[in-house]
DNA sequence: ACAACATATAAGCATTTACTTATGTTTCTT
DNA sequence: AAGAAACATAAGTAAATGCTTATATGTTGT
C-alpha cells in the first residue's frame, strides 16, 4: 500500500538530525514561520530554507504564506508512510513471535 | 527515552532502498545466510556484506555463525527506536488534534 | 594438504548531501 | 519610492555514501 519510493524519501528526509529537529520543532510549536526556525538554530538561514524545501517535497510539512512570512506546520498525514511500514512489520513479528512461543511451549511439555 | 543518535542511525540505515530491501528479506525469511541474500540481489557480494555490517552496527540484525555460513536474523528490538519516536509523535498529535476539535466545537456553539 | 566455498576487508571512484557565502525576489514600512 | 525584512535560489565545497574490483581470511570436503 505504501509507496516504497515515498517511504525512502520520508526516511531519508528525517534521517538527518538537524532536519528532523526542525520537523520536531514545527510539530511542537504547531505553526512557525521560517524566521522563528532560523532563530535558535545553529545553521544559516539558507540551510534552514533548504531543509524546509526538503520537508515540503517529502510531504512532511505544509506551508501557508502570510505577507512576507511563510508559516510551516506538520502535514496531517506526514508520518503515514513510516507508520504503515512499521505497523506492517510489527504485525508480522507478532505473528512470527506468536508462532515461536507456541512452538516453544509445545516442545517444553 | 530513545537515544536520538541511535534513531538517526536506524533511520539512515533503513533509508537506503537496497539495504532496507535486504532487511525486509531477512525479516520475511526469518533466518538467512549471506549467500542466500547475495542470490536474487542486483548488487555484488561485497556490497551485501557492507550492508549487512551497517545493519549489524545499527542493531537491526544479529548474526549467528555456523561453519562457514553466517546466518542473519532481525534483532528482536530492531525497530524499537523508530517505533518509540513514532508513538511519541502520534500521541502528541492525538492530543493536539483533540484540543483542536474541542476548540472548534466550542466556537461553533 | 589443497581446492572450493562463504564471507569480510581494502582501495578507488562517482554521486549525493549538508553546509557555506553571495545574490535574487517579494512584501512591508516609512 | 527606498530601504529593510523574510525568504528563496545559485554556486562552490568538503565529507559521506554506495557501489565496484581485487584481495584477504577462515572453513569445509576430498
Amino acid at each position: 500500500m505504501a509507496n516504497p519510493a515515498q517511504l525512502t524519501t520520508v526516511m531519508k528526509t528525517l534521517a538527518d538530525p538537524t532536519r528532523r529537529a526542525l520537523f520536531e520543532r514545527i510539530a511542537r510549536e504547531g505553526e512557525v514561520a521560517a524566521t522563528g526556525l532560523v532563530k535558535g538554530s545553529k545553521v544559516s538561514q539558507p540551510a534552514i530554507s533548504q531543509h524546509l524545501k526538503a520537508l515540503r517535497d517529502a510531504g512532511l510539512v505544509t506551508e501557508r504564506r502570510e505577507g512576507r512570512h511563510v508559516h510551516y506546520r506538520v502535514a496531517s498525514k506526514a508520518l503515514e508512510p513510516l507508520a504503515d511500514w512499521l505497523d506492517h512489520y510489527r504485525a508480522f513479528w507478532r505473528e512470527r513471535l506468536g508462532r515461536l512461543e507456541m512452538l516453544l511451549k509445545e516442545t517444553q511439555r
